[in-house]
DNA sequence: AAGCCTACCAAGCATTTGCTTGGTAGGGTG
DNA sequence: CACCCTACCAAGCAAATGCTTGGTAGGCTT
C-alpha cells in the first residue's frame, strides 16, 4: 500500500489542521477564534489556510458535520436495538459521555456556537440535528413510561431538556485524564437521573 | 419628591441603556455584540454610548457585578436558615429557577462569557463568586449527607456539578410567559433529582 | 439672562478581521 | 530534463470594530 497520499502519522495536514482549529473554536468560541490564531498554532500564514481550506466556516462545517455523523449512527444503533428502554436510555448516556470524552472540542463548538450558527443557511442542518436528537430522547422517555420502567406522572419533554442538558453540559468540566473516567462520570449520573440523590 | 433625575418609568437613560445591553450581550455574546448593535437598538449613534460609559466592558462589569450582588445575598439567606439541608437545597434551586426568570440575560452572559470575561484581571471577581457558589451547594450536600436526607454514597463534588450545571443551562431554553412557569420547572426538577424518573 | 448639565450627533482614527493575489521551494513522474 | 503538484510565504485590501474628539440642542437652576 502507497502511503504517499498520507504521510503523516497524525493524520493529513488537512486533518492536523481540523483539529487544531476545532481546539481553538472550543476554547475561544467560533467567532473569537481568528484565521491568525488558527495558522500561528499550525506554525504557517494564515494566507497559507486558503491553499486547505475555502473559508473559515467551511472549517467548522467540516468539523461539525463529520462529528455528528459519526454520533447519530451510533445513537441509531442504540434505537434499533431490541434491549428494554431503561437499558436503551443508559446506553445513549454513555454513548454521550463517550463522545465528550474523545470529541471534547466538537461537542463544545456545538454546545457554544449552534445557536449562532444555525442562522446561515449552510448549517441548516444543526437544527435538522437537533430535532433528531429530541426526537431519540424522547422516543426512549415515551418507551419507558408506556413499558413502566419510568414514572407515569413523568413531563417527558421538561425530562428530555434536563437530560441533554445535563449531559452535553459537562463538556464543561470533564477532562479526558483526569479524576473520573468518562464511564465513571456516566455511571453517577444514570444513578442520579434514575434513583435520585435522595435517601 | 422631584423626579428630575429618573424622569423616565423604565428606569435611568443609563439603566436603559445597559438592560438593551444585556439582552444583546445574551443573544450574540459579549464580543460579538458591537456598541453599534447596543447603539441601534437604543437608536442613538454608537459614540452616544461613551456618554454613558467608559467602555463595553464596564457595560458588562456593570451588569453582572449587580446582578451577582443580588443574587448571592439570597444565598446566603438560605444558608443562614435554621431548615433542614433538603429544604434549604430545594430553596436553593427556587432561587435559581428565579433568577433566570427574573434576570434572563445576566444568567445567559455569566453562563456563556464568564471564562473568557474573568481572563482579564478586571473580572477576577467573577472566579471569585464561581467558587462561593460551588461553596454554598457543596455545604448544602454534605450537610445533607451527614443529616441522613441524601445516600450516604453520593460524590459530592460531582453532585455539585450535575446540579450547577442543570440548574443554569435551563436559561437556554425557559422562556417567562411560556408552557411552564418558573416554579413548576423547578418543582419538576427538584422530583427528578432527589426521587430520579426511575418507577 | 447667564451658566451649567444631560443627552446626543457627526466625523473619523487605529487596529483587527477574513480573505485574495502572485509567487516560490521541494519532491515526484514522464 | 521538462512538467506538475503540494504546501507554503509575502504583501496587502476592504470591511468592521472600539473608541475619541469637538460640537449642539434643550431644559433646569440661580
Amino acid at each position: 500500500m502507497s502511503a504517499a497520499s498520507t504521510p503523516d502519522a497524525g493524520g493529513s495536514r488537512r486533518e492536523q489542521l481540523l483539529a487544531i482549529a476545532a481546539r481553538l473554536f472550543a476554547e475561544k468560541g467560533f467567532t473569537n477564534t481568528t484565521v491568525r490564531d488558527i495558522a500561528d498554532a499550525a506554525g504557517i500564514l494564515s494566507g497559507s489556510l486558503y491553499h486547505h481550506f475555502d473559508s473559515k466556516e467551511s472549517m467548522v462545517d467540516e468539523i461539525l458535520s463529520t462529528f455528528q455523523e459519526g454520533l447519530f449512527a451510533r445513537y441509531d444503533e442504540i434505537l434499533a436495538s431490541d434491549a428494554d428502554a431503561r437499558t436503551k436510555l443508559e446506553q445513549a448516556v454513555r454513548v454521550s459521555f463517550e463522545a465528550i470524552e474523545e470529541h471534547g472540542p466538537e461537542v463544545a463548538i456545538f454546545q457554544n456556537d449552534a445557536d449562532h450558527l444555525v442562522t446561515f443557511e449552510r448549517f441548516a442542518y444543526l437544527a435538522e440535528r437537533n430535532a433528531q436528537s429530541r426526537q431519540v430522547w424522547v422516543t426512549l422517555l415515551e418507551e419507558g413510561v408506556r413499558t413502566g420502567v419510568l414514572r407515569a406522572d413523568l413531563d417527558v419533554t421538561l425530562t428530555y431538556r434536563f437530560i441533554r442538558d445535563t449531559v452535553w453540559v459537562a463538556v464543561r468540566w470533564y477532562r479526558p485524564g483526569g479524576r473520573h473516567t468518562h464511564t465513571e462520570v456516566a455511571d453517577q449520573y444514570i444513578r442520579i437521573l434514575l434513583d435520585g440523590i435522595s435517601s
